[in-house]
DNA sequence: TTCAAATGTGCAAGAGTTTGAATATATAGA
DNA sequence: TCTATATATTCAAACTCTTGCACATTTGAA
């Protein structure tokens, strides 16, 4: 098979697992700090076996790695460049002209948050659970 | 609806369009030079109807552009940095190599259970006394 | 120690939705 | 007309969410 055929195909695999909200949302969160399903439950506001099957996939192409504490399984992006790399992709979405206000605002805010570059974490950090 | 959705979901909805080896094929292939569909498909090797099906997606998005020329369209990449942009993302694919992740956060677990010292544990509650 | 409950997580099966390939048909220009 | 593209239809496959249940770990009690 030619290489091209090769890496485009691998390239398309990695486009698939991105092509869904949550999954890109859960990447651009533990670009901030390491999380549990739990976690990830609560920021996002969906059930926990929704996030679990999300972070499946991300599993299963090794864009995040699980650590397990107690009770817990921590995740943790393999590649933290993979959220600023993802990020640089907005200068190419095309919003409906309707939107476009709204989508640039957005995107603004977006880069405030998740922004150009997140600090270096040693181990997963206690978020306080519930309450 | 949160900024952070409404940006999510339109990276995911460009990552969809791009989850496909032969869009990508196409976008790499007019990088170098503006073709038409029937150049397209004798570089890929398809049908011209597969060629159209997939130039629609791209125009759809407005991620290509077309230009009537006689009796072709030849079609134009509307930002060249998308090409290189895709391929910067070569460095998060992984072949197969799933058992080093597997190890590394092994090892990870291991540590924190047999690790030299308690450090505060991101659980919901932290033992002092260990077994 | 041994046992059972509580919590966090993963997995399987279902319905509903979306996507892709192939064929056929339609439109536009020479 | 003929040629190059575009679109529509069809069916099969893949995706996602929800529900329910199973497994692993910790805690507390006997």
């Amino acid at each position: 098979m030619p290489y091209r055929a090769v890496v485009s195909a691998e390239m398309a695999k990695l486009f698939g697992v991105l092509s869904h909200p949550l999954r890109i949302r859960i990447i651009e969160e533990l670009k901030r700090e390491d999380l549990s399903v739990g976690n990830l439950k609560d920021i996002l506001g969906i059930t926990h076996s929704a996030v679990s099957q999300q972070l499946a996939v991300l599993r299963s192409h090794h864009l995040v790695v699980e650590m397990r504490q107690g009770r817990n399984v921590f995740y943790h992006l393999r590649n933290p460049k993979l959220a600023s790399w993802i990020m640089d992709g907005v200068s190419f979405i095309s919003p409906d002209a309707s939107e476009i206000e709204k989508m640039m605002s957005a995107i603004q805010s977006v880069k405030t948050v998740w922004g150009p570059e997140a600090k270096p974490q040693p181990g997963p950090k206690k978020r306080t659970p519930k309450a």
